[in-house]
RNA sequence: GGUGACGUGGGUGAGUGGCUGAAACCACUGGUUUGCUAAACCAGCGUACUCAGAAAUGGGUACCGGGGGUUCGAAUCCCCCCGUCACCGCCA
């Protein structure tokens, strides 16, 4: 949520920015309008606390007189504070108006783009922000996509995935249930040797958490919803994690707070079709470890390199050929000022697999959930939030299967080997 | 799921209708003093919105889990919700 302190002030730059992302003419004209409603919300709080003050005072008369017996002088004074109290009511639902449509506006407005990012209307015009220099892996025409390789080596059961909960929910056996939690515990301990603390959150989350992070109510189709108990399956770690500091006054020395953690990923994906959805190239549930930093302003964009660094090492480790692109303003998500996707090149498939996308919040998740510091002056101010994924199972479980097959089985990268514990699949 | 108790400022905790934005203690910050790894004393110390001001700051309003109600007036009374704890039930 855009704080309206920066709409007033830098009105030209949010919409200039906003513009990047191709919103509709009418939701730019929101940022006016919200600036006039902000204004006759600021005009009605002093009038109604000018009203309320007379209230106190006169409450205030009442009760002296009461005490020392002067009924018949308290009477008129009861009735003045009866017409005042009808007037502040008026007041008041005129101000839950204005504020609700307020509230609901910025809630609707996404994100200022970062001044480096493009325009764009969507992923067709990301930049490519560091290709793979490197030769590609060329297979031939003999190589099995994953999910043939899945079932030759009985590593994931797609069709009983599906009996048992309906397609999309793809179940890991044997190997393929080994190498997932290998990849799992390998990525949490670069994690933690980074510095990042591990946490296992809860795996469902109330509506203040979902609306905290953004997920509502932008992205709220996207996720699963249980309505008996009015909880949400996350869709992503980043949920669930960057709210343990919602509504929190942090100090600046508490910065960088550094957070991962692995939790299965939900996500309805709906309207998705064809072969973007074939094996694990896209699945209702997956696994992932996520890291989130909460960090000073200054100092963000900093940090939003070293996790693109942190990542990149990942992904080196496992031999997987990768690109990182820029997102332009189009495809940036709505809560992101500046997004990286990862892509690994999957051979079989011949395409490259989002694994990772890396963003920098800045405030708009911080506004929502009023997690703030003290600077050194003691001025209270927003934190920026940043996380990425560090990484995505499912594609990286398809690259590897499709990259690393050879006539004798497919081979576990040696990093991977001491997690595993095997180095081949045959 | 049932029954009961409870939910106050960073922490402990007082307060059961106006004199309470809220005692006291601890923590924290600044100062005074004593020369010894610190003590004593004094002072300050919540958040949000808003108005005035260049600013320091000052005025007003709201906030004692959340929402609603009673009342001239509520942390204090009533209702609903959420949470915590205890016991019972069930259970990995």
């Amino acid at each position: 949520m855009l704080e309206i302190k920066l709409l007033r002030e830098e009105k030209e730059r949010v919409i200039e920015g906003l513009k990047k992302r191709h919103l509709p003419e009418e939701q730019l004209a929101y940022v006016d309008e919200v600036i006039a409603l902000d204004d006759s919300r600021k005009k009605i709080q002093t009038e109604s606390d000018v009203l309320k003050s007379q209230i106190n005072q006169l409450s205030k008369e009442v009760g002296d007189l009461f005490k020392q017996g002067k009924r018949d002088e308290a009477n008129p004074l009861k009735e003045k504070v009866a017409e005042l109290k009808s007037k502040n009511e008026v007041m008041d639902s005129e101000m839950n108006t204005v504020k609700n449509r307020i509230e609901e506006i910025l809630l609707s407005l996404p994100n200022v783009p970062h001044s480096s990012v493009k325009s764009g209307k969507g992923e067709e015009e990301n930049e490519v922000y560091q290709a793979w220099d490197n030769e590609l892996p060329d297979l031939g025409e003999s190589a099995m996509p994953h999910w043939e390789l899945a079932e030759k080596y009985n590593l994931i059961d797609f069709k009983l995935g599906a009996f048992i909960t309906g397609s999309g929910f793809p179940l890991f056996r044997g190997k393929g249930a080994k190498l997932e939690r290998a990849l799992i515990n390998f990525f949490l301990e670069e994690a933690s040797e980074a510095g990042y603390e591990e946490i296992i959150p809860p795996l469902l989350v109330n509506e203040d958490t979902a609306r905290g992070t953004g997920q509502i109510p932008d992205k709220e189709g996207q996720m699963y919803y249980c309505e008996k108990d009015d909880l949400y399956l996350i869709p992503t770690a980043e949920v669930p994690i960057t709210n343990i500091y919602r509504g929190q006054l942090v100090t600046e020395n508490d910065f960088p707070i550094k957070l991962t953690g692995y939790t299965p990923c939900f996500r309805r994906e709906a309207g998705s079709y064809g072969s973007d959805v074939k094996g694990l190239n896209r699945v209702h549930q997956f696994d992932k470890v996520e890291i989130v930093q909460i960090q000073h302003p200054d100092k963000s964009y900093d940090t939003l390199m070293t996790m693109l660094s942190h990542v990149e090492g990942l992904l080196n480790k496992l031999g997987l050929p990768y690109r990182i692109l820029k997102l332009c303003g189009g495809d940036t998500g709505s809560a992101a000022a500046l997004t990286y996707d990862f892509e690994v090149y999957s051979a079989a498939q011949k395409r490259w697999l989002e694994v990772s996308s890396v963003s920098n919040f800045e405030t708009f998740q911080t506004n929502r959930m009023k997690l703030r510091y003290k600077d050194e002056n003691g001025k209270t101010q927003l934190a920026h939030t940043l996380n990425g994924s560090a990484l995505a199972l499912a594609r990286i479980v398809a690259a590897l299967l499709e990259n690393n097959q050879t006539e004798a089985g497919i081979k576990i990268p040696e990093t991977l080997q001491a997690y595993t514990k095997f180095s081949i699949i045959d």
